[in-house]
DNA sequence: CTTTTTTGTGAGACCGGTCTCAAGTGCGAG
DNA sequence: CTCGCACTTGAGACCGGTCTCACAAAAAAG
């Protein structure tokens, strides 16, 4: 606590006294309320003018409870799933004269906590999560200011939500692997488990990863695939071990012919461990992620995607968010969005060599 | 204006109250300030347990004058390089118990203006601001709060600035150019200029873009080039026009063998055009950019970049800005990153088909 | 055992706006 | 000519904290 150096700034008051109105006056015409005469709304505009008078939005906060900006809470903005969804929301904010304060979760859900206290502290008037782990909401129970979920959903919270249509996309994905005749099929994801995934949904942190990995296995017992379940791969966040462990699924002998990987993120360092390990995309093995990140059309061969509407989707949130703060109070909307496949040069058919068949 | 839905806060007030003490020393405990005796103390922490309480943070503000949040403008955040920076920002001000409220200048000085009144009218701590054009700065000048640049800077303004070695850079990347045989090359940037390049280097929006062809002029002057500046391309930004403007600069008969691009983006769609073109890089032509975006690494072939140490620019200004937040008041410091240019097989020798020299 | 200092507590002003309420003004209707 | 009503304006409370100041009680000093 130095001493505040406290920038002496123009009060509604001192325009009052420049326009010799009283304070009431002036603040009705500097904010915009009430019934002021003409020649009296000139007179403090000119004052405020000469005075070069600047609100303190803070203070109009404090007696009118909204503070006029939204928090959005996202994994990552490094992640460009997330720049671009924070993109579309602060467009939408801008549009209503709304600000946006950030905040980074890292994925951590004690992060999201502290994030989200702070956030409420400081009085936004709504809130945009991206909730790190469906098993531990008691927090985002417990928030009374409107709040808009975004790329996750929660079945328990029932808040405006829009996602995509992940579990359909997977299933689509995952069919286009086994309709080229692939078995070894594996889905790599940056999330994580605690534990081993024994087909215990439940535990899966979040409704995003749980769908995919659902449409994952219903279009593998579609094609007879038995035991896919030991094909999902968690953790493959941006780590060295990560991608360690990357390099021995790839060069072990049973190694899969296909891959969809879960994010931009994760499907780059696998096609950098694929090229790495001396395999080729899509002889040796296929690869299909999430996300149209721009460096998926420029690779060889380019990479087939699962093209999600990233800035719709954080501009919908905004919407519904925003709509809400205004006073809507019709019943949470859950918005899933389609997706595209994109299809590109990554998919081929089952490499024959490598046909020692492990099931079925 | 709706009816207020005013959910009914807990206030020291409350506390006080049910803790049986004056709200000032309810105040004193809460906020943590002045002497309290121990079981005072301890009463009124189990009162605003009971009670739930939650400080707000905007009416401390309002005493204290400070908001505990700073404002960062950048020009999108879409953009990997902002969004890389931003994350620095936001982890060396989370650390510090600041929040960053994140606003889009979309590179127009307009929308610039607007966003810095708007956070300054939040009454934000300090600023943090990517200038859209150099020459329209009167707003930054009278920017009283700390105010620090970012990737841009300004000679006319005083103060904390973090960029990178652009004229080196640029100088270096375009040696390697010239030094491979190169005379007809490019600078093509998303950057706007009012009017054609003339050697006005007054004329040129930011600093980042003046220094850079700056360093490209200057390496060209050494390999005896001339008229170099009429091969410098602005406005490239992503837009389909542009893109047809860099299809019809590559389908010219005396296309540049050679290009430096200035950012990611940019390089991007170079790319695209180039391959659309049916030329290779890099027998047909060479490509530099700036910035190591994730892309550049698995094209093929790779493309050799500039590396800017982004997250590092981003956590250097924050620190800088926080260390002004907190009192220190030594004079401005202009700090330059160093950046390298990491190799990869972008760079070819010039090409001999295409050898019709057009200058020397 | 007094005097001085330290410590703990309460009362109330204050930050910069909003907003309620009452009083003052002017004008048309009766 | 008077009354009523719509329109302006001013006084002051209020939002939820911080902080200054005065005062009482306890501790240290003389």
């Amino acid at each position: 606590m130095k001493r505040p150096p406290k920038a002496p700034s123009v009060t509604v008051s001192d325009v009052a006294r420049e326009a010799k109105v009283s304070k009431a006056t002036a603040a009705r015409v500097l904010g915009g309320y009430g019934r002021v005469s003409k020649t009296v709304r000139a007179a403090v505009l000119e004052a405020a003018k000469a005075l070069d008078y600047r609100p303190n939005e803070l203070a109009r906060s404090m007696t009118t409870g909204r503070s006029g900006s939204i928090g959005v809470v996202v994994g990552d903005i490094e992640n460009p799933f997330f720049s671009l969804a924070v993109r579309g929301i602060s467009d939408v904010a801008r549009l209503s004269g709304i600000n946006v304060i950030l905040a980074n979760s890292g994925e951590e859900v004690e992060a999201e906590k502290s994030a989200i206290r702070v956030l409420l502290a400081k009085q936004v008037d709504g809130l945009i999560v991206t909730p790190a782990q469906s098993g531990d909401i008691a927090h985002l129970k417990e928030i009374t200011c409107p709040l808009a979920l975004l790329d996750r959903a929660l079945p328990e919270l029932d808040v405006d939500t829009v996602t995509v249509d992940d579990r359909n996309a997977a299933l689509r994905a995952t069919r286009m692997l086994t309709q080229a005749g692939h078995r070894r099929i594996a889905y790599v994801t940056a999330a994580v488990l605690s534990g081993d995934f024994r087909g215990a949904e439940s535990r899966i942190n979040t409704s995003t990863v749980r769908e995919r990995i659902l449409g994952f296995l219903e279009a593998c017992r579609e094609a007879g695939i038995e035991g896919a379940e030991r094909n999902i791969h968690f953790g493959s966040g941006r780590s060295d071990s990560a991608h360690a462990v990357l390099q021995r699924l790839l060069r072990n002998a049973g190694r899969p012919t296909a891959i969809l990987a879960s994010d931009s993120v994760v499907a780059l360092d696998l096609f950098k461990a694929i090229r790495e390990c001396g395999l080729s995309i899509p002889n040796d093995i296929s690869l299909i992620t999430f996300h149209d990140a721009d460096w998926t059309s420029v690779t060889t061969p380019p990479i087939t995607v699962i093209d999600q509407p990233v800035y719709v989707l954080g501009k919908s949130v905004a919407e519904l968010l925003i709509r809400r703060l205004k006073g809507d109070d019709r019943p949470p909307e859950r918005i899933v969005l389609p997706t595209t496949i994109i299809e590109r040069m990554s998919v081929g058919s089952r490499p024959s060599q490598s046909g020692n068949r492990s099931d079925s």
